[in-house]
DNA sequence: GCATATTATGACCAGGTGGTCATAATACCT
DNA sequence: AGGTATTATGACCACCTGGTCATAATATGC
């Protein structure tokens, strides 16, 4: 393999720059890694195949560098979300109206996350989602188990449990969300209000439980 | 595509069906559909490659029949699930411990069922997974709709959401028992009793909730 | 034993893949 | 303008893919 050559990427006009990565990015969205062509890429971009592999190296490179991209982005939207009110299930609220702006925003790297998510010998896949979930894995978790320990939840259960019964719901609902998969509940192209509303269903039931009776 | 031809096949030994039955599954079970590769099944079935395409026809021909095969035990092992007690709870306990019994039984082939969940361009795609989800979509769901009747689960919230909660933590149960992806919690290889614990954690989250107190 | 029908085989095909590299084009400096 | 360094190009490579088909092997019927 060829040493990739960052540089003369950067180099080059802002614009062309980002014809080729959103040629990389749609063409990984829709292919995932193993399925994904380079000869694909350079077409819809309309540059040479030789100049791919002279800015990136390789197939491997070239995603590893898209990864990154993605994984700056992420970071910024956990960044700048913004916690509406006090306590725990606003947190859960924040999360979700956050998560769906960033799937609004990035549709093709969702799409990637989700591929790479179910794909096996992604290069670089492990430390691609342990990047991409260490917010679930890290600050959610640490926010369960200081919710629980100040009395916000309850304490009958493992934090592990709690943590993972949130995470089931964020994956379903985004999930859900991007439209992907034979999914029941048709959540992609709602409105704001509707979305919202079953957005406080959704924690009403994780609040509560589907048992009968309210919350106390 | 040369016309496939089922009666040969069905004509081989039993144990040379099986075989290369067992090839395929494998191979798409490791590999998806796309990535799937006839060469490497018919060297793992020690059969040459005009063979597999006399039997099947074409490599969608094989996947069809493949799939099949995962259908029937799919209805065999809903058939023959019990359901321990009465309520609406137990029988989301039944789902669970059935669902993981599945697994147990046939791991290659729901690891092929996650693989076409999230892999385009696969063909039956559509019908395949509405078969293979026709329990969720229908008899769970009649199942939540005839509890929040009869009073025994809460009202206030749609049936649409109630159903995708449960099966929001059915599918992060059953993709975590099978260990794929970076799960957080790891449910592969625990013993009978440590399961049956989690289940109960599980269950019991899902009745009363996150929030703090108990169920009234 | 012979003739016929069925089944097994793997060389072969067209087309696609990631990757290379001699050559051409361009930019830059004096 | 001339010379040098950088960048762009696409024909080409080895390899793999799903699929075919003439031929060989085998089973069957008489």
């Amino acid at each position: 393999m060829r040493k990739e050559n960052h540089t003369t990427f950067y180099n080059l006009d802002t614009d062309k720059q980002k014809i080729i990565l959103q040629s990389a990015i749609v063409e990984f969205s829709r292919q995932g890694y193993a399925k994904a062509s380079c000869n694909r890429i350079v077409r819809a971009a309309g540059i040479s195949k030789g100049s791919l592999f002279q800015y990136f190296g390789s197939k491997e490179g070239l995603f590893v560098f898209v990864c990154d991209r993605f994984i700056r982005k992420v970071k910024d939207a956990v960044k700048h979300a913004d916690v509406d009110g006090e306590g725990f299930f606003a947190l859960i609220r924040a999360v979700l109206i956050s998560g769906v702006d960033f799937i609004d925003s990035y549709p093709e790297y969702f799409q990637i996350y989700l591929k790479v998510m179910f794909e096996q010998d992604v290069p670089g896949r492990g430390e691609f989602l342990r990047r991409v979930c260490l917010f679930s894995s890290e600050y959610l978790g640490l926010a369960c188990q200081a919710a629980q320990e100040s009395g916000l939840i309850r304490q009958d259960v493992s934090t592990e449990m709690i943590l993972f019964s949130v995470d089931a719901v964020f994956d379903k609902f985004f999930l859900s969300y991007a439209g992907t998969g034979a999914q029941s509940l048709v959540l992609h192209g709602l409105g704001q209000s509707e979305l919202q509303e079953k957005i406080n269903e959704l924690v009403a039931i994780l609040e509560q439980g589907l048992a009968r009776g309210g919350p106390n």
